[in-house]
DNA sequence: CTTTCCATAACGCTTTGGGGGTATGTGCGG
DNA sequence: CCGCACATACCCCCAAAGCGTTATGGAAAG
């Protein structure tokens, strides 16, 4: 047993039966070894400190902190941490931020154990990582121009049953400052209306319910 | 080792860690063996057949089918068949649609092993069970009347952006009569526009993106 | 020191949405 | 057989949404 050559990995994720799946699946190979797991971001963080895992496996969804934010946070810290994102499927954007934020590599759940392995020791290896079909849904939008915070703000808004006149009380902005935002929003998503607006900020992950 | 005690389980869900996880859990017990798993409805049927286990673990997403149509399925068959819905999290809608197909348990994937080991003996031993949480969600809309085929259809077209009058032509009707289904959905939805309505229901999965 | 982007605002105009009411045919369950 | 739910349709009316155009101040980027 070379033990020397073990990947040390930190497995984060609220879902105990999954950790328990990726446990088993690290723990039958022999240049791997799970070395910390956490539930949530605050725990991810300390266990990070603890055992600097050589690769981080990391829930896009966590209790207290998004994972993407959770990556930010260890990388400010250690610049050189190995993150990789598991999700079960996101939109887009939640892809973009992930790979903003440094992460090397973006699985999904589905993907079958012998592919999380060959990413985890590439990803080891000093490599980024995306799956081709990931990589293409990203692609897709792309070009696309994203929405400023004000636009994200007053799309929550549309998404609730705000009308704009509403929206512009409780932003502070007159209805017609809203309607220019409106048309943004619409252009910018491709929308014909509102409503194509919020089904398809939702399908992005620019907005969540 | 009373093997004759032992429950016997089948475990269908396409996310092959998750599967990993299960199998760990369930393996850890001595009352319980994991018989057979499948990564889709088809397999699942086809095992369910060959194996006749006394409880099985279904994912409500899978690729071919929806974890509800196959267990109605499967129940068919074998009415006597008991089967524990597992999900990362939906709307109501499904919660309902699950039982209604004859689904013992309901649970989600977030679930600690231990409970699961607990709602497995339980529904095993003839009972049903809900977790409180998914119990009170259900609870919530119980008092709502559910759409009609053509509402949910006029709903899918407006998530799609499509204004009223052209809803009617793409259904064969009025555009009054579209008028008419899109007022009954925001009365039952509890919405003020329709943008609202469909973020209501994409959130309790009346409609999928 | 411009240029660009963002947020703000206003005005006029047309289309669409949403509220109200009334009505009719069909099919299903008691 | 009667009632009820559903889908259909038409009416009026006004509020709201969406489109085009113009404009201004601040901040960031070049």
């Amino acid at each position: 047993m070379s033990e020397r050559a073990q990947i040390r990995i930190l497995s984060v994720d609220d879902h105990p039966l999954l950790r328990e799946g990726i446990a088993a699946v690290i723990n039958s190979q022999s240049d791997m070894q799970l070395v910390a797991d956490a539930a949530n971001a605050h725990d991810a963080i300390l266990q990070f400190r603890k055992n600097r895992p050589d690769v981080t496996l990391m829930d896009l969804r966590l209790p207290d902190m998004s994972g993407v934010d959770t990556t930010i946070a260890i990388r400010r810290e250690f610049p050189n941490a190995r993150i990789i994102l598991l999700t079960t499927f996101e939109g887009d954007v939640e892809i973009q931020r992930a790979l903003e934020a440094g992460a090397r590599g973006y699985l999904l759940k589905s993907t079958p154990p012998k592919e999380l392995l060959e990413v985890i020791r590439e990803v080891h290896a000093g490599k980024k990582r995306i799956p081709s079909q990931i990589a293409a849904q990203l692609a897709e939008h792309l070009s696309d121009e994203d929405l400023t915070t004000r636009e994200v703000e007053v799309l929550r808004q549309i998404a609730e049953g705000n009308r704009n006149r509403d929206i512009g009380e409780k932003l502070f902005i007159t209805e017609e400052t809203v309607k220019v935002h409106v048309k943004h929003i619409m252009e910018k998503l491709g929308a014909s209306d509102r409503t194509q607006a919020v089904a398809i900020a939702i399908r992005r992950g620019i907005i969540h319910l």
